[in-house]
RNA sequence: GCCCCCAUCGACUAGCGGCCUAGGUCACAGCCCUUUCAAGGCUGCAGCGCGGGUUCGAAUCCCGCUGGGGGCACCA
């Protein structure tokens, strides 16, 4: 049996990170078991659908890598479907009208339990589940309805999908037997909590993909993260590539607690993913990160930079305060510049030849000493007035970016402002 | 209120009765390296929610409590 699962998000927004992170179980599952991976829009509420949802979902999960099989459907297509089978369950006598509606009968003694693959057996006394309306007033099918006939109609054989739809799962098995239809195994796995321990939605704690996108997180590494994030491989291991996660990846390593979703961790990894790019893979990464931005700063020049960026950056959203020197003029805190150090080190800088990293340094290492300063000190200064800030990028690498020319004025600007 | 689910360091987790003096990762602290910041190396801090059982033996099994989460719509 092939297995088939589905991502059915509602497109009443972005999609949330808890939203990912069921995509990327239902993904992993998929092609773990070389099954097919599905992308349903449960628009059945058209009042509450926003236009433009539906192409975010698709465009964030095509961004993390995500790609589902076969076209992507609406619930909203199979509506007439939906009519003719809940009049069937009416000629059948397992549902009936009231008063203009469409219910279904639910049994209302026994248990209605299903084995949950991640929480093994659960069970419902049927006594809780109301015949619940599954056709309303105007013709429109219920979630309740419409999602289970649904998975029935596309032979999903899992369903994967989070924590809050257990109680929904008695309801839907109900339908998926009155219609006649095989059940299929139902995994619920544990919600995303956000830091205040509340489960994230679109109305709390909202963090869409996009944002992590324009964050400048790379897909790779988010998509390590989530992974974690309710799933381990074994006791020791953290970095997996997607393929390996792939490999790797089954449901009965799943954990049904909720986990809460950790921004330090995520962005330690990100750099871990970073640093762990060659050279010519961070420069493109780099500067289509700044093209999205939209700054408009050199492209060459960025690349430039790479080098003495590279290892320093969590995540490239932190490039432009950090790197933004070499593309604007910076402003300076006068309390961190020393005159002296800043005019000696003009001086000599304005001979040198060549303007390059090796003389930079070799050059200004003998101030200090002249100057009976610590180097810390001195360099701090040269630091400041150069990048404007007492964090950079290595130094004399950096002075011999920007140029003896920008270098100079820079420092003459601030030995000005420094004053005695 | 009723129903369901969950419960190991601050966070993510490993653990599926003896291998646990509870392991790994992030965060945090200290040290080393160092022109800043990172990175890297080393060391450290820190946890089985509580109470009963079962068993020779319980983080692991059972019951209760507590706590957290989710659900009880002609929403999805």
């Amino acid at each position: 049996m092939t297995v088939k699962v589905r991502f059915a998000p509602s497109p009443t927004g972005f999609l949330h990170i808890g939203g990912v992170r069921t995509a990327l179980f239902n993904w992993l599952y998929a092609r773990h078991a070389g099954g097919e991976f599905h992308l349903r829009i449960e628009n059945t509420d058209t009042s509450r659908e926003v236009a433009e949802a539906t192409e975010q979902i698709k465009e964030s999960l095509a961004w993390l890598g995500l790609d589902w099989d076969g076209p992507v459907t609406f619930q909203l297509e199979r509506s007439e479907r939906c009519q003719v089978e809940a009049r069937r369950l009416l000629a059948e006598g397992k549902a009936y009208e009231d008063e203009g509606a469409i219910r279904i009968r639910m049994p209302d003694e026994g248990v209605t339990g299903w084995d949950d693959a991640v929480r093994g057996p659960v069970e419902v006394p049927s006594e809780e589940l109301e015949d619940l309306i599954i056709l309303r007033s105007d013709g429109r099918p219920t979630y309740n309805f419409a999602s289970p006939l649904e998975d029935w109609l596309d032979g999903i054989t899992h369903v994967i999908r989070g924590d809050d739809h257990v109680s929904n799962t008695p309801k839907q098995i109900r339908v998926l037997e009155a219609l006649g239809a095989e059940i299929p195994v139902y995994a619920h796995v544990g919600n995303v909590l956000g830091t205040d321990g509340k489960k994230l939605s679109k109305r709390h704690g909202a963090v869409g993909v996009d944002e992590f996108r324009r964050e400048g997180y790379l897909p790779e590494a988010l998509v390590n993260y989530l992974a974690l994030l309710g799933w381990s491989y074994d006791d020791k291991t953290t970095i997996m590539s997607r393929e390996e996660l792939v490999e790797r990846f089954t449901i009965e390593r799943v954990a049904g607690s909720s986990a809460t979703f950790d921004y330090e961790k995520l962005e330690w990894m990100n750099g871990v993913y970073l640093r762990a790019l060659g050279e010519d893979a961070y420069a493109a990464a780099l500067t289509t990160f700044l093209g999205e931005q939209g700054l408009g700063w050199d492209a060459e020049l960025a690349r430039r930079t790479v080098p003495i960026v590279h290892e320093k950056l969590v995540k490239l959203g932190r490039y432009p305060e950090y790197a933004g020197f070499f593309f604007h003029d910076v402003t300076l805190d006068a309390k961190l510049l020393d005159r002296k150090t800043l005019e000696a080190a003009g001086g000599v800088l304005a001979e040198l030849d060549p303007f390059e990293t090796e003389a930079i340094e070799q050059a200004l290492r003998l101030l200090p000493e002249s100057l009976g300063l610590k180097p810390r000190q001195a360099f701090q200064s040269i630091r400041v007035a150069v990048t404007g800030s007492n964090v950079s990028p290595a130094l004399f690498e950096s002075i011999e970016l920007l140029g003896r020319e920008k270098t100079l004025e820079r420092l003459r600007t601030a030995a000005a402002l420094a004053g005695d």
